[in-house]
Parts: C-alpha cells; sequence; structure tokens
DNA sequence: TAGGTCATGTGGTCCAACCACATCAACTAC
DNA sequence: GTAGTTGATGTGGTTGGACCACATGACCTA
C-alpha cells in the first residue's frame, strides 16, 4: 500500500490531472466567469506537467464551452473563463447525430416537450416575452428573405424558452436548436408555398405570445407542439 | 491579397481540422461505432498536420464520449469509435455547475420534466419496465446499505426514462442524474430516518411502475413529480 | 513442445523551438 | 512638444522529435 499523491485518482492521465485542478479553483470560487487562467506555459511549471497537457486539458474546457482563449496581448488575450453551456450540449448533439446514434426525430420530439414545458410555465409579466414581440414585429416586415424569417424565428423561440427562467432548459433549447439547423433550414425547400407557411406561422406565434400573457399556459403549450409539429410535418419530417 | 488553401475556412485551428475530417467520415458512415480511428501518426501525415493537433481533436471527442484511446496492443487498443452522449453532457453540466452559472435547482427542475414526460410517453409493455421491476425486488432485500440503495435507485429511475424511447431524453436524463449524483448523496445524511424514507421511496416506485403498466401516463407522471420533490423537500434542497 | 525474448506498433508525455499576433514603451523625426 | 516608428514583451498556435509504458505476436531457444 503507497501512497501516490498524484496518481491517487487511478490511472488518471496528465491533462485531466489538470482538468480537475482548474474545475476545483473553478467550484472553490478562485476563478470565476471573467476570470483569467493562469499562461499555459506559468501553469505547466506550477502543476509539473508539460505545457501540451495543459494545453489539451484548455482545448477540453474550450469545446465545454468554459473557457476562450485568445492570442496577442489585451482583453481579448489570454485563456479567459466564459459560461456557455450551449456550445458543449450543442457540439455533443451534432457529433452524436454523425455517428448516427441519435435520431433527428428524437432531436425533435425533445425539443417539444422542452419548449411546451417552458411556456406553460413561463410568467406573463416575463421581460423576455417582450423581446419576443419585439422579434414577431420584424417578422412581419415586407419583403423579408427566408434566411432572415428563420433567424428571427430562432431568436423568438429561444426566448420563449428563456422567459421559464430554467438555465438548463434553455441551454438545452439552445443546443437542440443549433444542432438541428441546417436541417431545418432544408426543409424550406420543400415547402409548397413560403409565403403562406410564413404568415401561418406568424399567426400562430401571435397566439402563443397571447396565450402566455393570458396566463393560459396549457393552451400556449397545445399551441407551441402544433406549431413545431406541424412545421416538420408540411416540410416532410425524414429520418 | 493571397490565397490560403488550408485556412478557407476563416480562422480555423488546425484541431479544428482534424475534428471536421472525422465528423465527415462519420457523416458519410466511413467511420462508425467500433470502427477504428488510423493511428494518430498515420492520420497527422494523412491531413498534413503535427501529431499534436490531432491528439487535441482526438482528446476533445473523447471528451465528447465520441471516440475511446487505448495503449499496447490488440482489440482494447487504438482510437475506436464509441456512443455516449451522457458522458458529454454529463461532464458539461458539471462544469458549468462548478461556474456557479448552473443552479442546482435548475438541473432538478429539468429531471423533474424529462422523467415526467418520459414515464408518460412509456408503453406499459416496453421491456424497460421489466428491468425496472427487477431493481425494484433488490431494492427490497433486506439490510442494503445506503449507497447500494441509491445506486439501484438511479437504474430504476433511468430504466423508467429509457422506456419513452427517445435516446436524446435518456442521455438528458442521465447526464442530469450523473451531474447531481454527489449532491443527491449527500442529502441522505439530512434525513432523519433513513429506513422510514427508503420504505416511503419504495412504495412510491412500485406506484409509478403500475401505473404506467396501467396505462395511465398522467397518473405516473404526477406520482413521479412528486417523488422527485419530496424527496429533495424532505432532505432539505438548498441551492 | 514449452518457455522466454525481442520486434513492432499503439497511445502518453515531454521538450525545445518557432510563428503570428496585440499591446506597450522607448525612441526618433518633425 | 507632438506624432509616428520601432522594437521588446508576452500571449496562444503549431511543429518535429524524442522517449516511455504497454500489449501483442513472431521468433528463437532449451
Amino acid at each position: 500500500m503507497w501512497s501516490n499523491h498524484i496518481n491517487y485518482h487511478g490511472a488518471m492521465r496528465t491533462h485531466q490531472l489538470v482538468l480537475s485542478w482548474i474545475e476545483n479553483e473553478l467550484s472553490g470560487g478562485r476563478l470565476a466567469v471573467g476570470g483569467r487562467l493562469p499562461a499555459e506555459r506559468t501553469l505547466a511549471e506550477q502543476l509539473k506537467v508539460s505545457r501540451t497537457s495543459v494545453r489539451e486539458a484548455i482545448r477540453i474546457l474550450e469545446a465545454m464551452g468554459v473557457v476562450r482563449a485568445g492570442v496577442g496581448s489585451g482583453p481579448e488575450a489570454g485563456t479567459v473563463v466564459i459560461a456557455d453551456p450551449t456550445a458543449a450540449l450543442a457540439s455533443a448533439l451534432r457529433l452524436h447525430i454523425a455517428t448516427q446514434h441519435l435520431p433527428v426525430a428524437d432531436i425533435v420530439e425533445t425539443r417539444v416537450l422542452l419548449e411546451s414545458w417552458a411556456v406553460a410555465k413561463a410568467s406573463p409579466d416575463a421581460p423576455e416575452l417582450a423581446d419576443a414581440a419585439v422579434l414577431l414585429e420584424g417578422m412581419a416586415a415586407e419583403g423579408l428573405g427566408v434566411g432572415d424569417f428563420l433567424a428571427l424565428d430562432v431568436r423568438f423561440h429561444l426566448a420563449l424558452a428563456d422567459a421559464a427562467g430554467n438555465a438548463v432548459v434553455s441551454a438545452m433549447m439552445g443546443s437542440l436548436r443549433e444542432a438541428i439547423q441546417g436541417y431545418a433550414a432544408e426543409l424550406t425547400s420543400n415547402l409548397p408555398d413560403w409565403e403562406a407557411t410564413a404568415s401561418r406561422l406568424r399567426a400562430e406565434h401571435e397566439a402563443i405570445l397571447a396565450a402566455i400573457r393570458n396566463n393560459d399556459g396549457g393552451l400556449a403549450a397545445k399551441l407551441v407542439a402544433a406549431h413545431i409539429e406541424g412545421y416538420y410535418k408540411e416540410a416532410g419530417l425524414a429520418s
């Protein structure tokens, strides 16, 4: 029985050691969002590991949306802590869709369930609803392109999700949306009459927002589910 | 004005190039779960990048639950493609909880909503329910430790989530559960009478399972929500 | 034939060097 | 004195090479 004060976690690889050091600093509050990690070379020396291992850990954190790395000098430089849970979930979902172990239909279904819950939970006077209303006005503009309409549509739905006030649900909604973004855009080419569809979507958006503001969460949830499923049905959902 | 034939994707870093190459192989079906990536040195030469960059990409995929790396020779060696979406979501959630930008209360709330949906959606004759029943028997065993009970409890709830047949929901449930695992275990020390609580949990489990099998999804959802919220309330939920 | 030995190929780790970039201080020309 | 230039500094980004531990399988040897 020996005590190895470095590898006491079993076969921990060096980059995992760096990872847990950083996670510890975060948990302990010594490192917070907006803060900076020590420079890679410095951190390597501190932890008695190679710069390579430090970089591997930072790359993982970057992929997880926990840090952002910038070269040069000044405010944009260095490795600073951010908080973008959506990024991590989105790339994870995208990669696993690529392995074809996450059916797109399941993603859509999950989005329906999360967003239904969100609108049912949202308070009628949540500030995010005002943002949503502004977005709706933008979507009513004359001569709006398909791409612009869809971009506003995404933001509208995310605003609804945010209105529920649950950070986890917001992040998951955003990631689901990102992961199937390209997919949803492709579907528009299947639509027989885009103007008619856009007009219908606008009306449904208004109805959803009205239901939330009328404190009728149950109705809002039903409308959202029908809204999303209707779109994919019209455009032809293939898995 | 010069043309950079490598960075035509803007400021794409070399490890991202490797990443997109691999993602492309996955999407195209040339690389599937169970398959092997070329050796790091080989891949580096193929893509005209350094081995370091290849390794950074692989490390990210590893953290995302897409590949597993093993040294030596034989079946366990090399970098092989796996499919563990739960791993990615779980570590992402854990890290962002560390940054204190994802409140534990939101995690619990999300778990309630996902699991309620799952039991409402589950088919009464889903094969996963049989597994769940077996787990319940195990939890009824005499002299079961707290840790063992909780381990079975986790598997029981995951079986319920799986019964809905949505891979995304299953993965998210699993990751939420993993991310707050330590938290839930700590709470047991707050319980005045573990035996009484365990007994109550067992009864509630039975009722949930019975409701699903009775095709009463609405009741099952209500029971699940009460079950989870009741536990955290009794143990004292602090954020 | 049984056993040991070594070559091979894998990922894991480290090092030393160089690059591009952004900032800031010092210097120079006007 | 001011404006512009120049260079030093420190950051992450990338590379090639070296060595290690490990698992296998082929090859010898007793």
